[in-house]
RNA sequence: GGCCUCAUGGCGGAAUUGGUAGACGCAAAGGACUUAAAAUCCUUUGGGAUUUAUUCCCGUCCCGGUUCGAGUCCGGGUGAGGCCA
């Protein structure tokens, strides 16, 4: 009788020999090429969701399969600790943010440990340990003196009630979270990268990352959006059409269509409507509503294209003695371009739908080259193609093409424009007005003056005597912390209370994962030169634009410094699907955890209450929905190598998986069959290896076919990132090698080096259970540092194939031949079957198409 | 509203990139073992027809096209999802 497998005992044990002898501790060896495998490091919430399964399990099947490839795997492990969480529970729980958030990474780190990750664990750190900030403050200071840090006004969330900023997650429906005051729009001078100097390079090099998905590069290549256009001035008229000297600046894509402008409409954010608000109340009546509305591009688009009359007018620069109305419209985007277009109707639906509801002529300056120039109209669709210019005085008879490069021509030689690239990235603003974050080197000192922190100062260090009662940031109103001296003058001095975006933290962690323990630099050139880039970046398309738009930026910025000789940070990037469950909800229309619920008969009830539940869609996990599985309790339950199996099986990783309570059994099963298979063949392994297979058996010829076959299959599917197959092919090696009987001993030979291939091929997904099988069969090697099996081309050779004989296409029987049989005996044979022979019999054959050992197509 | 992605059995999904559609897993049904259950093992499983066959028809969201041949390529439509500080 064999034992069943133990996964609480083996993978225990396979933990603590792995951690005590440092396995997956490495450092730079010349003689090897290295592999830098990286997931997105987890905020420390307290506990290990389903999410970082399978998040880490990808990374984890990586990290051990590069290893086996030889590769010097680097796989690292930290915490992205600084945050708004941390405050929230200081103020619940009366406790400090350090603490909470260290105690909380000891539960988590213990949780991961138990999942058996190939980590290194000497490089770990969090964001928030002082050495890490300190190491960033200097960092600050660098980007700083190459001038990609200022400060400006901006505007930011404000709860009047709690006197605090809200970060834009803490808004919802435009009222404060916590406080249900509405959030008021407060202009506060901030810091901000310069990220927008390196627009063209973060755009143009997406083109270079060919190991990145296209969806995360076409969502950066929009968010960063470039448009070629122009910008031009127009002179500002009052309602009486005398000039008022001051210029309105418009941006457009369509200076073609200049001859079509029947009005100008700016944003209600414009510094021009600002002033307007001041004497006009339907002014300032239409910009607050537009501020209750919000500013997304989202809403923009959908609303009804509204707007109120400026009382003024701009002439256009070309056409005689006309004047555009101007217009406030809540459509135009402060942030885009000037805040301020020319509106032409005719070939721009939203100036279309705006000048219909406001009486505003129409006039078509592209008319589309087959329509009739005479009865060509505009009603309500623009007309946005291509076309031939029209009622555009020098511009007619040209294409838009060529219209354009016209229209710029004339601006420039005017003076009153010029062509212009606008982008629609804008600078990345830093500071946060909170407590738990890295502080600004900064002080301001009492004369005005702005200075640095000088190196030899840092790091400026966060108190941990703080008060979270009293509203607002603690930082400012903490009693001694930010009153200082200036260093250079002795004069006095206030800190910067602001503290940084906690997006600074993760730009840059994957380059102190290279030199963890260094503590006079943020990094040795020498660790950065060997083990970047990144090859390998794991994570969720949630970051898919900030994270990683911001990491690129932080390499250029550093680049261009000198510090690091690499302008891409993440050579390869793969982004996971979100794993979802059911969700259960009571006759109260109370969420229900999964586990409080029992399925019998398709019915769903309470266990204890016994009321009836009713079944909801599977969505992505969440706390607030209750539909979690802690994977604390799989580990215990069934064991950390089939919750890995499991998350990888099935769905292709990029895809969302659905978590379900008979795919975690059917993952133990597996576990449990593969021990039995190997203890089943035990005896194998303590027979001798047969020196000469030359002339084994035709079973076991099929069994080294079948298995070197799922053997390439799992290593190019790991490679393609499509581990659903790996899984799916290791099933049918499985499957063969079960059905498989040894007889004599050379058959016993080729049992034994298969069951070893399976053995090897399967400790990136489950390691405990393949180092355990590793050892029962006699072997005293490593098994993570094994080579991967080689595909013996040879075995892959068969002597017959299968070619399916088509007739028109159709598939009308199939023939077994010698490999490589040529067209005319494939034809002759495939006449022996009958029904083929049938179907031709008395036709003529027009045409045939042969396809070497894979078809055979008679037209008839 | 714009941009983008996707659509294959009861379910998750395969398909060498234009060449046997439905691999593999899950679920279900039947059987073996068992006093019984669990576990395990075996068989069946896209729909339909019949003469039960190396049979035929239908079938990868819908309509059309290209091709000897389309899940795969092209055009149009429907539906679902993602992103838009």
């Amino acid at each position: 009788m064999i034992e069943k497998y133990n996964p609480k005992v083996v993978e225990q044990k396979w933990q603590k020999i792995w951690q005590d002898k440092k396995t997956f501790e490495v450092e730079i060896d010349q003689s090897k090429q290295k592999y830098y495998i990286l997931e997105m490091f987890p905020y420390p919430s307290g506990k290990i969701h389903m999410g970082h399964v399978r998040n880490y399990t990808l990374g984890d099947v990586v990290a051990r399969y590069k290893r086996a490839q030889g590769f010097n795997v680097m796989h690292p492990m930290g915490w992205d600790a600084f945050g708004l969480p941390a405050e929230n529970a200081a103020m619940q729980n009366k406790t400090s943010p350090k603490k909470w958030t260290y105690e909380n990474i000891e539960q988590m780190k213990n949780q991961l440990k138990l999942m058996g990750f190939s980590i290194d664990w000497s490089r770990e750190f969090a964001t928030c340990d002082e050495d890490y900030y300190f190491q960033q403050q200097k960092l600050f200071r660098i980007l700083y003196e190459a001038g990609l840090v200022y400060r400006k006004e901006s505007l930011v969330n404000w709860d009047p009630v709690e006197q605090t900023v809200l970060a834009n997650e803490q808004v919802i429906e435009g009222k404060g979270w916590r406080s249900g005051a509405i959030v008021e729009q407060k202009k506060l001078s901030q810091w901000f990268f310069k990220i927008t100097e390196f627009s063209e390079e973060l755009l143009s090099d997406l083109s270079k990352l060919d190991r990145w998905p296209e969806k995360v590069k076409s969502m950066q290549s929009n968010w960063i959006g470039k448009s070629l256009g122009c910008q031009i001035q127009f002179e500002v008229f009052d309602d009486k059409k005398n000039s008022t000297n001051e210029k309105l600046e418009i941006f457009t894509t369509r200076q073609d269509t200049i001859f079509g402008a029947t009005f100008c409409a700016i944003s209600p954010n414009h510094p021009f409507a600002e002033t307007l608000s001041q004497h006009n109340e339907a002014i300032k009546n239409f910009i607050k509503e537009c501020q209750k509305k919000g500013f997304s591009e989202e809403t923009l688009a959908k609303e009804e294209k509204e707007g109120v009359f400026t009382n003024h007018f701009v002439k256009h620069p070309f056409k005689k003695d006309t004047f555009l109305p101007i217009y406030l419209a809540n459509f135009i985007l402060m942030d885009y371009g000037t805040g301020a277009i020319y509106g032409c109707p005719a070939h721009d639906q939203r100036d279309l739908d705006f000048a219909n509801k406001y009486k505003l002529d129409v006039i078509p300056v592209i008319c589309p080259n087959d329509a009739d120039l005479k009865t060509f109209k505009i009603d309500n669709e623009a007309y946005t193609e291509n076309g031939t210019l029209i009622n555009s005085e020098f511009l007619n008879g040209k294409n838009i093409e060529e219209a354009k490069q016209e229209v710029n021509q004339k601006l420039e030689k005017l003076g009153i424009g010029e062509s212009t690239i606008n982008y629609r990235l804008r600078d990345w603003g830093i500071s946060r007005q909170r407590y738990w974050g890295c502080p600004i080197p900064v002080i301001y000192r009492e004369d005005g003056e702005i200075i640095l922190v000088p190196e030899k100062d840092l790091p400026v260090k966060l108190p941990e005597e703080v008060n979270f009662e009293e509203k607002g940031n603690p930082l400012d109103s903490h009693s001694t912390w930010k009153h200082t001296t200036c260093p250079e003058t002795g004069m006095k001095a206030i800190r910067e209370t602001d503290t940084l975006d906690t997006f600074v933290d993760s730009s840059w962690y994957f380059l102190r994962f290279c030199s963890a323990s260094n503590n006079e630099f943020p990094f040795d050139k020498k660790d950065i030169n060997y083990w970047m880039p990144v090859d390998q970046y794991v994570g969720g398309v949630e970051h898919a634009i900030l994270h990683l738009l911001y990491s690129r930026f932080f390499s250029r910025a550093l680049q261009k410094g000198g510090q690091i000789k690499i302008s891409e940070p993440f050579d390869g990037l793969f982004t996971q699907g979100m794993v979802c469950h059911e969700t259960y909800k009571n006759e109260k229309n109370e969420w229900v955890y999964p586990d409080e619920v029992i399925e019998e008969k398709g019915k769903i009830t309470h266990i204890k209450s016994r009321e009836k539940i009713i079944k909801g869609p599977s969505e992505s996990m969440s706390k607030s929905k209750k539909n979690i599985i802690d994977p604390e309790k799989i580990i215990t339950e069934y064991g950390a190598d089939s919750a890995r199996w499991f998350v990888l099986s099935d769905s292709p990783p990029e895809r969302d998986i659905n978590w379900s309570e008979s795919g975690i059994q059917g993952s133990w099963r597996f576990c449990q069959k593969i021990w039995s298979l190997i203890q089943n063949n035990i005896d194998v392994f303590k027979t001798k290896n047969e020196k000469n297979l030359n002339d084994i058996s035709d079973k076991a010829k099929e069994l080294q076919r079948e298995v070197h076959t799922s053997l390439s299959q799992v290593t190019t599917s790991i490679e393609k990132f499509q581990m659903n197959v790996s899984v799916a092919k290791i099933y049918e090696m499985v499957n063969h090698l079960s059905k498989f009987n040894s007889e004599n001993p050379k058959d016993k030979s080729v049992m034994k080096e298969s069951l070893e291939i399976l053995i090897r091929i399967i400790e990136p997904m489950t390691p405990h259970l393949a180092e355990e099988c590793w050892k029962i069969i006699g072997k005293t090697s490593d098994l993570t540092t094994e080579p991967w099996p080689k595909v013996k081309k040879d075995f892959l050779i068969r002597e017959n194939t299968t070619i399916i004989i088509q007739i028109n296409g159709k598939k009308r029987g199939e023939i077994v031949i010698a490999m490589n049989s040529i067209e005319e005996e494939v034809v002759k044979q495939s006449m022996k079957i009958k029904n083929i022979a049938d179907i031709v019999e008395g036709k003529n054959i027009k045409k045939q198409i042969f396809v070497t050992n894979k078809i055979l197509n008679l037209v008839i």
